[in-house]
DNA sequence: ATGTAC
């Protein structure tokens, strides 16, 4: 991205000043200036692109770990004001709606643990299934599978995957409100069915990760993190279901905004209005999906005890936190002084609350937040927590962010090789899809301590802990 | 992201 378009107006923000007479809400950005170089200039496209759809509040804006995505940008934030004709966009919510981190706490230290990474890393991979298309045990018919949709993690629990402490420490508890599963496609549906408690493929994976660095001794303590601890970060989202939910919406919403008269300046950037009929049945089958997830990362949470049962018998897992960074959720944010009830896309973004907010749990609510920024397989990754007076519609980045595309990763990596130098490193790898492998490789991401030292230093979360990964089972 | 692609 070429800087000389832009503003800066903080040493970590920045503005893309509008052309005369052009049509469209302000766009910020966040990062260094090495981070936004590193950008395509597509990120910038696209997001003044959203800056132009109706009834959108304030700036639209990016993360620091911002690349381009379909439509909206992923590290994309944006919120709209339903009152106001705000619109809902499916490209700003993404593909794999709901996708997020689940970060499990363990009583394991690296001390006694390391001895036995190779087997846990067997052990793991043989528990996990993942890639595209893989199924697990769980066979659901309809009727269960629209019970998942409605209550989220609290169904997993309730069928045995899991503990009421989970749910307390979950996003929303566990569970959404505002899901339709009538508006959910059968087809999304069938294909869902045997995908319960599966990894995926991609950027998504099951990561055995050491408490490396404290930098909050506070939040660590609140958090329950403390160095040589062992950590398990799983990332995966709402396998078949919602990826056939964003294709379904995207031409039910083009049509909507069509019909409508909204004039969209690209058309994956398809959205209706939140009140229309279309955008209310968009927003029922997201929140379907998002309970999809809550339950798809509750029941692996289960496979993840049992596995690391089997090495270390009397290991514990509790669960630190789940967060999604890939939804629209309707939230209070306070708008020159008044708050306002608004629907906020963040897409590769992750929610980031605050101090003192009241809906996290008492144990966190002095903390801020659990913000997880997950990073590349061979690097690491951090768990932050939410700063007060967050700028961004209490939003934070969700990763490192790629910083070169998959076809760029295949042309420059092999992913045997890439496996092995990552194990002469110490860091284990498994998995059933070497091009996987080469895609996700290390170096087509950006720099995960550039990411997190820009988030913190925009206000958008404070550095609690670096984690180094140890085991990870890539999808 | 994805029963990987108009």
């Amino acid at each position: 991205m070429n800087l000389q378009q832009l503003r800066q107006l903080q040493p970590y923000l920045w503005s893309l000043p509008r052309a005369s007479g052009e049509q469209r809400a302000e766009v910020l950005l966040y990062g260094t200036a090495p981070l936004l170089a590193s950008m395509d200039d597509k990120v910038l496209e696209q997001i003044a692109n959203v800056a132009a759809l109706p009834g959108l509040v304030g700036a639209a804006m990016t993360m620091p770990d911002a690349h381009w995505g379909y439509g909206f940008p992923i590290g994309g934030v944006a919120a709209f004001d339903a009152e106001q004709g705000g619109v809902i966009s499916a490209g700003g919510v993404g593909f794999d709606i709901s996708c997020g981190i689940r970060c499990l706490r363990s009583n394991l230290d690296l001390s006694d643990a390391a001895a036995h990474f190779t087997r846990l890393a067997d052990t793991l991979f043989h528990a996990i299934p993942a890639g595209v298309g893989e199924e697990g045990e769980l066979k659901l018919n309809p009727a269960q599978l629209d019970q998942v949709l409605q209550d989220g993690a609290h169904w997993a629990v309730q069928h045995g995957y899991g503990n009421a402490a989970d749910l307390e420490y979950v996003e929303e508890q566990g569970r959404v409100t505002g899901a339709v599963p009538n508006y959910v496609s059968e087809l999304a549906k069938k294909r869902q069915r045997g995908e319960m408690g599966t990894l995926g493929s991609g950027n998504h994976y099951l990561e055995v990760q050491v408490v490396e660095r404290i930098y909050d001794n506070a939040a660590a303590l609140a958090f329950g993190l403390h160095p040589g601890q062992i950590v398990i970060s799983i990332h995966c989202g709402s396998r078949g279901l919602g990826h056939q939910i964003g294709t379904d919406y995207l031409l039910m919403l083009a049509k909507a905004a069509s019909r409508l008269g909204i004039h969209l300046p690209n058309r994956e950037l398809a959205c209706a209005p939140i009140k229309s009929p279309e955008g209310r049945q968009y927003l029922g089958a997201m929140n379907a999906a998002i309970n999809c997830a809550l339950a798809n990362r509750q029941i692996l949470t289960y496979l993840t005890r049992s596995a690391c049962a089997q090495v270390y018998p009397h290991a514990e897992l509790e669960t630190l936190f789940d967060v999604s960074h890939n939804t629209c959720k309707v939230e209070t944010h306070e708008i020159d002084g008044k708050p306002r009830l608004l629907h906020v896309h963040r897409k590769g973004a992750t929610r980031a609350f605050g101090p003192g907010h009241a809906m996290l749990p008492e144990r966190y609510r002095a903390a801020g937040q659990p913000v997880v920024i997950g990073g590349s397989m061979g690097t690491g990754s951090y768990i932050l927590a939410g700063a007060s007076g967050n700028p961004a519609f209490s939003s934070a980045s969700h990763g490192a962010g790629r910083a070169m595309s998959r076809h760029q990763a295949l042309a420059r990596w092999h992913g045997r090789e890439l496996i092995n130098e990552l194990a002469q490193q110490g860091i284990l790898i498994r998995t059933r899809s070497m091009r996987g492998a080469a895609e996700e490789a290390p170096g087509a991401y950006k720099d995960v301590d550039l990411v997190a030292e820009a988030t913190e230093q925009a206000g958008l979360a404070r550095r609690v802990a670096f984690l180094r990964p140890k085991v990870c089972v890539k999808g």
